[in-house]
DNA sequence: CGTTTTGTGGACATTGGTGTATAGATCTCC
DNA sequence: GGAGATCTATACACCAATGTCCACAAAACG
């Protein structure tokens, strides 16, 4: 899928535009990762923006369209990038570990927020929830592939990929605020306990170095 | 705390009573966590109930005073259970993460549709957020002195508390339903990923009979 | 039997949200 | 510089929800 589809990209703004298309959705996105879906108003939003609320009305056909513009980039973006950072080849269990963990050092790839929202969007909407639970099937086959690789047999791949991806969600469920060094702190502990076997040091500073140039990029 | 204060049971009706203050609670406590803490209305209660929406006014001074009262009954009730789980004497680290293990077969014990309505809620509301902070930070830490018990040393005992409890909320965070069996499938593989030792035989078969005998109260 | 206590019902004002219709402003292109 | 496409503002009808006021019902108590 490409990053960004051309008919996506701002035109040149056009006759009496003080917003753009793109203005309303990621005002969107913002209060649906900050309040939910439920939040997710016109009203709201054309205050946020400055702008009537009739202008919305140009750019969509109702609040629906709307949301289901939301949830189409949640759909082609958090599990894409699971998914990718698995299949990377590595040399041990711990770097693929590793890998993996990449998706959530850095949120230009995974966004736990905006994967949260639709989540709790989902609790309340069937349609959604079968994209959640389609997408949780995807990402958790992923993670079991990684460790099918590296020699674990199945009873144990599976229980260890559902460890590390519910460990995942668990940590994001908390919006645990812990500075990056902290985090880091841990990688140690957490490699043994994920995968049972410790990591070279070489592996470790490697990942920590990756990380920090991300700066504070969590 | 008592299971049911007696000033929280319901007096025998009077006057022209058709509900009680106990059924606004439930039916409260049902829309906080099947739609969250923003649909908690006191219009829908009313309907659900049958009963006029003024009727509401005499049990409670507003809305605010009903959610606190339904703040009030998860406070006293989730992490206690964590906590007294986890202190449990065990003969290994397996069967003391096993008694850990037994919150989450039996929902009279820890509920976490309750909490991950509260989590929610805390999401945009500060107050609420506080709570839930310190929630989590007792919980961990009753976890991480498991660990501490059975031998390992500090910094693993932090990451294992936290793989543990992570995953756990992670799994209810996804609402995964797989029936009981195949939960209790993946336990000896939950088991060596988390203590990074092999349960024995009968532990397994102990831990299974007990969630047998809880029916599917999962 | 009547009064008090304990609730319930209905009407009202207010707020915040949706969506529509209609008029007006501003840029582009001929 | 006018025509037409593109966008915005104002005004309207409508609905869901909150909270208040007041009248009224029914059991309990003297």
């Amino acid at each position: 899928m490409t990053v960004a589809p051309p008919d996506l990209v701002d035109k040149a703004p056009h006759g009496n535009s003080k917003v753009t298309r793109q203005d309303w959705l990621q005002a969107a996105r913002d209060t649906l990762v900050s309040k939910g879906a439920a939040d997710v108003k016109i009203l709201t939003l054309s205050r946020d923006l400055d702008v009537s609320r009739s202008s919305f009305y140009w750019y969509f056909r109702d609040r629906t369209d709307l949301l289901n513009a939301l949830l189409a980039e949640w759909e082609t973006r958090n599990t894409r990038c699971i998914v990718d950072h698995c299949a990377r080849p590595a040399d041990s269990v711990t770097a693929a570990v590793c890998n993996f963990f990449e998706c959530f050092i850095d949120v230009r790839l995974f966004d736990p927020g905006l994967d949260f929202a639709v989540r709790e969007w989902s609790r309340r909407d069937p349609e959604i929830r079968a994209k959640i639970d389609a997408a949780d099937a995807q990402r958790l086959h992923a993670i079991e592939a990684l460790f099918l690789r590296f020699g674990f047999n199945a009873g144990e791949a599976d229980a260890r990929a559902r460890i590390l991806y519910f460990m995942q969600l668990g940590y994001h469920a908390l919006e645990v605020t812990e500075p990056l060094d902290m985090r880091l702190g841990r990688l140690e502990g957490y490699l043994i306990g994920f995968t049972g076997t410790p990591a070279t040091p070489e592996l470790i500073d490697r990942f920590r170095a990756r990380a920090a140039a991300l700066g504070g990029a969590t």
